[in-house]
DNA sequence: TTGTAGGCGTTATCAG
DNA sequence: CTGATAACGCCTACAA
């Protein structure tokens, strides 16, 4: 800037003004600056400029593993709409991890980030956020949560599924669910057996197996579903990891989907389609998730003082092949 | 660094060889300092640390596109090697826009980054490094590039694919090749290519179809092939994505995978084990990609002086059901 | 071994 | 409208 000054013969103090909108410039001045900015390609030095006002164009983001096959696009999500508005993301990968994820939270802060995401692991009780920058939660809420935060319709999801299995004509139904400390898994199955129950179906306890949401749980507690008598005509898993378990065990146990038996998922992430049979699944709008997250985070972050709101996405039922009409 | 100063009533300056090791302290005043740094929750700001340092502890990098299954591995690769020796990371995603690319490069430097890992897009022409932090190239390498850089053995890959098919009997054989001003994809077909002539097998040009190493490309190069006479055998697609628009394309033709024709595939991404049949597949190393491109950066930034150094890693056939033996 | 002071590149305040 | 000047929080000579 110093440079920038004495080459349009102008004080430090002008370029900021021009560079900033920040006070009024006469033209002649205001182009010799630019004209010098060009010349000598300059770009504002991010640290300082955070330094002195005390805000980044940063974003810090926290998920749990960018390598879970739903976050990219959630991720992606976020950057686009921060990008549109020139800011940055500092991405950290806290493995479901409490430990690691404040400290990531700490250090994040030490940025001076414009503002936060985060995807809290299962099992983490932030602390409600006093001080520093805005924080949106996504995806999980912890139960205290007072702040931002945008979710899936988790409950209604399951509800979807259980109505579209229903109307297929199933009746004896098993589900494989997620870990009962998640959040997301809960509401899933609740949605799901509401559903049953408005329709005076009934799903006894031994039906309802609980996995990890990963693969591996999901082959084991498939089997388990399939030893049941009388045997299920279809399950609901509660994650399309999960599903691939349950088409291995089911393929393992000699019998076919959807025709001996159907599945109907939850994530609908791209692969599903490419699975045999493709899956049935209810979709959650991962890119969507982050899009609203961020513009939530950049209203915040402008100052707009509305009182701490919860957007709660809808999700879609994908049909694919995995369910058959009974 | 100041209350801590008064607290432990010390200087500024001991708080600050307490804390960066750079003098001396006598234990007495340590102890006092690192207690008062622990009451009040003291954290180092980044941002003024990294201006008078004139370098931060964020490590920018800069990829096409997370949502692209391929990078996902990549990334945490680099973040786990950089969170190991406490550095951050900035991610961009530039979408194999060069311009993009080159804004997303200028900006990172303003945050005077420790380093920068790129995954330069498609037809980049870098601008050999000149000042700035260290820059590690990966994946794609631009011809020019005259740095650092982590490659996968891609010709060794594409060799070792036509090995397996040939060992299992294959003679007529069809590719379905990436772009062709792409240099993975060039170098994918090479390899393969001459395992070929080294059995004396011949291909001719009608056999090599070019797509975009995407699904829908995939499965209109592979509909071509099925439809030449003679009808290929097995086919080498260069990519996954394009596999799965393969199997696509030979359902669609009424044929069977791998009973009338096989498959092997690149890349080794996970979901080729959910396929039907599971793809052989030649697996790429994506996380070690990214682990040692920051290994490779993290050293330059510690200042060693070896020359600018290529590293390339092996790729390794995964044997999977799509590939039958005649 | 400890303390002091200057400066990293910006922005904000305030006086001309 | 323009230009000094004082911070922002930290590091590092250098002096004590």
């Amino acid at each position: 800037m110093h440079d920038i000054a004495s080459r349009a013969d102008v004080s430090l103090g002008t370029v900021s003004h021009v560079i900033n909108g920040t006070a009024p410039v006469r033209d002649v001045l205001k182009k010799r600056v630019l004209q010098a900015i060009d010349d000598l390609g300059y770009q504002p030095n991010h640290l300082s400029r955070g330094l002195r006002r005390n805000q980044t164009n940063l974003i810090g983001m926290i998920i749990p593993d960018i390598m879970n096959p739903f976050f990219p696009s959630v991720v992606r999500g976020v950057e686009d709409m921060a990008y549109k508005a020139s800011y940055r993301l500092l991405l950290c990968n806290a493995d479901n991890d409490v430990q690691k994820e404040t400290a990531y939270l700490n250090d994040l802060r030490s940025f001076l980030p414009a503002g936060i995401i985060l995807i809290p692991s299962l099992d983490h009780k932030i602390a409600s956020q006093g001080a520093g920058p805005p924080v949106v939660c996504m995806d999980r809420v912890p139960k205290g949560w007072k702040g931002d935060s945008v979710t899936v319709a988790n409950e209604a999801g399951g509800h979807a599924a259980a109505e579209h299995l229903i109307e297929m004509g199933h009746k004896i139904i098993g589900i494989v669910r997620g870990p009962s400390n998640v959040v997301t898994a809960e509401e899933r199955v609740t949605g799901f057996v509401k559903a049953m129950k408005a329709a005076r179906l009934s799903i006894s306890p031994e039906y309802i197996q609980e996995g990890q949401f990963d693969r591996e749980s999901g082959y084991t507690c498939t089997l388990r579903l399939l030893n049941m008598l009388p045997r299920p005509t279809a399950i609901f898993t509660a994650s399309d990891l999960m599903a691939t378990g349950a088409l291995a065990a089911i393929k393992a146990s000699k019998l076919k989907c959807p025709d001996d038996i159907s599945i109907v998922s939850f994530d609908g992430l791209a692969f599903t389609e490419l699975t045999e049979p493709a899956l049935t699944s209810i979709f959650q709008p991962s890119y969507q998730l982050g899009y609203t997250a961020a513009r939530l985070l950049l209203d915040r972050i402008n100052g707009e003082d509305f009182p701490p709101q919860n957007v709660m996405l809808d999700t879609e039922l994908k049909i694919r092949d995995s369910v058959r009409r009974i």
